[in-house]
RNA sequence: GCCCGGGUGGCGGAAUUGGUAGACGCGUCGGUCUCAAAAACCGAUAAUCGUAAGGUUGUGCGGGUUCGAUUCCCGCCCCGGGUACCA
């Protein structure tokens, strides 16, 4: 009998599931360790291979530091509100609840094939009103938030209303949208309406009119990490700036720590670069020039204060509140029809127009502060309205686009740093010499910075000021399937819902649909009130629900609050959190700015969610071709296909082993097939192959079900690891599983010894091990802890073939020596590791051990072999003895006849040991 | 354009701190077993010269540091990812 992998497979699983192997309970005299997966969308099609690499790496590492006496919390769940599961409920009718319910347990079973050690009566969904009745409720605390930048954390608004009834706003330091000032008499005397629109511009979650990118085609607004150059990231439809209410969240007023606390954790550095890029600080200045003839002034901002005696003109973005108002009436017309055709034009066409410049001139001037000459004010789209204040000194001596602009308009170029030449480009580096520039002249960039600072603070036209790119975030979705957001309005004033009244629920609609009037789905409920006031019908976004989940999964039935302080204060925060590179910018920054406010608010200890991140790279899948002769429904293998005029078509991977395509099966594959002709090569149909996202329309798709019932699940955990390092993308190749499988099926022998009938037998003897067996054994543990606590999973894979082969060639079956490797071996392939402990005579799970201690002792041999160099070329081997130290070493070498030899009686100037190794001699 | 990664046999990939490059697996070739095939097992497998012992070259390209470089430094080429008028 052979391993027989399906029987002992649902043996174990059941095993596992009915004595709960992994519940993870708290436990203060343990140390914790917290191993999370980003939580998958649990979509229509399934499992493909690529699903699991993140999870069975991180269930290696967890069911290794459960082995190492760590309590581990390894915890699953849903991330079910989400965009697929609505498109289908538009489509059919049906309910996403229904669908999502019937997606999620087909995961489930998928994953429970793989032998994950999840604790699953920890299970979150996101879609759950258990669930989000806590989502609803961190969004009121964001609403019930403002952010006080003088102790640079958020606290409870009515500290701030305190503030604005005992002394108006002036003093407060907060980050906020208001620009206008009101004493405490002025606020006592506002009304309510009033006093809420104030209130509005301080909370976390606010209300606001914000041009939103909105994508008709899915009828709702997206977040700016959720557009994708100019098209949505879900579906790719256009999107499209559009002016709305909407409800955001003051994602900018974390970004200095978002930005600063990335270097208190360990994650990729891509990845801590692409959201330093994204939070986007700059360092500048801010400059109001005076508009002349007017009262008007244009406030710009500018990282490079420096260069202000090369301002030659200024530039407005069309949407610049102030084009209207400076205009000169004979331009007016033509800057207005300018203005209107920018707004008009879509997001993706001015991106895909942005070396086509346009602009056009006010009329108006601008008095340069220091100079007083005046400088033409000018209208264009390159200047952006969302950033810094929406204009710019227009440098095209320093700055390429400016440089472009002028060029193209035929604008003056003034030189003011040396180094450049401005007849071929702007010269925008940092370096070089002032010329042309007042009381900056002679200075290098650096310090003229700082000099123009405070020049333009001394004549208070401006000051030094931070800029971030990062805009905060929108919340609002015009959507069905997401959590209510729990507001309600009273005279079109927002109030939020009463604690004790979550959840909100999602209402029952008749369709799934905008009504005719445009009103997101919820508008369609009956009776969607609170109070018998009406309820806000946006719906939050996917990523509010996967802000804070991985705090739920610490308590996640508890009733009464989101978790309880005990569980908090034991698990803490992330120790390894593992899922893919694309959520960078999206839910990695706003898992982290939740984390961030939490803490502030004081119901956490921890502000970073995960203290390492590791992302896993993407598994593509490998497509296979057929060559179909034109005209014909003759097919011809890939070597003789240049022979003919062919159509590549993909096949099917599953009827194709490497790459030879299996005849009988491709008939059966298709109808239009049964007749085919085939021009063969060596008698065999070898197709073409391709590299490409694994997806159903290029017959690529490798399910992990199939590779299961084929090979087994350890063997298919086994192959995804050996593949190659976690966080590289690699295409999914089918062809090297023999290896794993081959590897299994010896592991399993080394247990057993064949008997009469060439059956295998379980034996083991309690003889004494031998050096080289332990040796073996021992050179394993050491390898494969180091290998798993740097997460480099395939060398460990590796390591493990190598034993079993070594200790099949020294024909080793002896129990000290085959228990501790079950035991190693189990994070990697639990299924046969339990049953090998069965065998053992052992009836706790396996996982209930102690992984073995690493002996130094066993791998030090008696002698050492040193591989000799003369000058790093000719090489001998010398043995010495162990108990020599390294000076002796140096003396002995000097002393054989080998190395006698090679130095040819030359006296050598150095004696090279490393690692009391590799020896060389330097002649 | 800018910012991050990366480039090693026929293929996936090892080489942990600068120390015997190519571990391990796949594939290929040869062998054992078999009437035969499959499976299994054993052996070979970077290139090149040589019957062999052995030599020479070799980690994208060019240079440098070093007794010694896949690893460090400088310049270039190519591939992958992110980002894109962010003043």
């Amino acid at each position: 009998m052979e391993y027989n992998f399906k029987e002992v497979e649902k043996k174990w699983r059941h095993y596992w599931r009915d004595h709960k192997v992994y519940k993870a309970i708290p436990d203060p005299s343990k140390q914790k360790c917290y191993v999370l997966d980003m939580f998958p969308y649990p979509s229509g099609a399934g499992l493909h291979v690529g699903h699991p690499l993140g999870y069975i790496a991180s269930d290696i590492f967890a069911r290794y530091k459960k082995l190492k006496g760590f309590n581990v919390l390894h915890p699953m769940g849903y991330d079910s509100f989400g965009l697929p599961a609505e498109q289908y409920a538009i489509q059919t009718g049906q309910h996403p609840a229904i669908t999502t319910e019937q997606n999620i347990n087909r995961y489930r079973t998928q994953l429970d094939y793989i032998g994950f050690s999840f604790d699953w009566d920890r299970e979150v969904r996101t879609s759950d009103p258990t669930y989000y009745k806590w989502t609803q409720w961190i969004f009121l605390l964001l609403y019930n938030s403002w952010y006080n930048k003088s102790s640079n954390k958020a606290e409870s608004i009515d500290t701030l209303i305190n503030c604005f009834r005992d002394s108006g706003n002036v003093s407060v330091d907060a980050e906020t949208s208001i620009t206008e000032y009101f004493s405490s008499e002025e606020w006592i005397n506002f009304n309510e309406k009033k006093q809420q629109h104030i209130l509005l511009h301080y909370r976390l979650a606010y209300l606001s009119d914000a041009s939103v990118n909105w994508c008709p085609d899915l009828g709702t607004v997206l977040a700016n990490e959720e557009v994708k150059d100019g098209v949505s990231e879900r579906g790719g439809y256009p999107v499209e700036k559009k002016l709305m209410k909407q409800w955001s969240l003051r994602i900018s007023a974390y970004a200095q720590r978002l930005l600063d606390d990335l270097e208190k954790i360990d994650w990729s550095d891509s990845l801590k670069e692409q959201q330093r890029n994204w939070i986007g600080r700059s360092e500048g200045a801010q400059v109001n020039f005076k508009v002349a003839d007017s009262d008007f002034s244009i406030e710009i901002f500018t990282t490079r204060p420096d260069t202000i005696f090369g301002a030659t003109f200024m530039t407005l973005a069309p949407e610049h509140e102030l084009v209207e108002m400076i205009v000169t009436p004979e331009y007016r017309n033509k800057v207005m029809s300018y203005v209107i055709e920018s707004k008009n034009r879509s997001e993706r066409e001015r991106m895909a127009e942005v070396k086509n410049i346009t602009g056009i001139f006010t009329g108006a001037y601008a008095i340069h502060p220091f100079t007083q000459e005046k400088i033409p004010v000018w209208v264009g789209d390159y200047v952006l309205a969302g950033y810094g204040t929406g204009a710019v000194m227009s440098v095209p001596a320093h700055d390429s686009r400016d440089y472009a602009f002028a060029k193209h308009f035929n604008i003056p170029i003034k030189e003011v740093v040396s180094g450049g030449n401005m007849e071929e480009q702007s010269y925008d580096a940092k370096e070089g010499l002032l010329i042309n520039s007042g009381f900056l002249n002679g200075l290098d960039v650096k310090s003229a910075i700082k000099k123009a600072i405070d020049e333009i603070e001394k004549k208070n036209i401006g000051n030094g000021k931070i800029n971030f790119r990062i805009r905060d975030a929108i919340f609002g979705r015009q959507r069905y399937w997401g959590e209510p957001i729990p507001i309600y309005f009273k005279d079109e004033i927002p109030y939020p819902v009463d604690e004790k009244d979550l959840p909100i629920v999602l209402p029952e609609v008749d369709k799934y649909l905008p009504t005719e009037d445009g009103e997101p789905p919820l508008a369609r409920a009956k009776n969607f009130t609170y109070k018998n006031y009406p309820l806000e019908t946006t719906t939050m976004p996917g990523w509010a629900g996967s802000s804070w989940y991985y705090l739920r999964y610490m308590d996640a039935n508890n009733p009464d609050q989101f978790a309880s302080k005990e569980a908090l204060d034991y698990w803490r925060d992330v120790d390894l959190y593992l899922g893919g590179a694309e959520h960078a910018t999206g839910h990695l920054l706003y898992v982290r700015f939740w984390t961030k406010f939490l803490f502030d608010k004081g119901y956490i200890s921890i502000d970073e969610p995960a203290r390492k991140l590791i992302n896993q790279g993407m598994i593509q899948g490998r497509s296979n071709l057929v060559y179909r002769i034109k005209d014909s429904n003759k097919f011809v293998s890939f070597g003789l296909k240049d022979k003919f005029e062919t159509t590549a078509l993909h096949v099917d991977v599953n009827i194709v082993e490497n790459d030879i395509l299996n005849l009988n099966e491709f008939k059966k594959w298709r109808e239009e097939y049964e007749n085919a002709d085939f021009i063969l090569e060596d008698g065999k149909y070898i197709c073409g192959s391709e590299v490409e996202k694994m997806s159903k329309s290029k017959w690529n798709v490798i399910s992990p079900d199939d590779m299961i019932d084929k090979y087994g699940a350890d063997c298919l955990r086994l192959y995804e690891m050996f593949l190659g390092p976690l966080e590289l993308s690699k295409p999914w190749n089918t062809n090297g599983i023999t290896g794993t499988s081959n590897f299994i099926r010896k592991l399993w022998k080394l247990y057993h010894k064949q008997n009469a009938n060439h059956e295998l037998d379980f034996f083991i003897s309690d003889d004494q091990p031998t050096k080289e067996e332990l040796k073996a054994l021992h050179k394993t543990i050491k390898k494969v802890a180091e290998d798993v606590e740097r997460f480099s999973f395939n060398t460990s894979v590796s390591t493990f073939m190598i034993c079993v082969n070594e200790l099949t060639d020294l024909k080793c079956n002896k129990r000290s020596i085959l228990e501790p490797l079950a035991i190693i071996i189990s994070p990697y392939a639990p299924f046969i590791a339990e049953e090998l402990w069965q065998l053992l005579g052992h009836r706790e799970s396996v996982t209930k051990t102690k992984f073995p201690d690493f002996k130094e002792e066993y791998l030090i041999e008696s002698d050492f072999s040193y591989p000799v160099s003369v000058n790093g070329k000719t090489k001998t081997n010398l043995s010495f003895p162990l108990s020599l130290s390294k000076e002796e070493i140096e003396k002995e070498v000097l002393k054989a006849d080998e190395v006698v030899r090679l130095l040819k009686g030359q006296v050598p100037k150095k004696v090279i040991v490393v690692h009391g190794k590799i020896v060389n001699l330097v002649v």
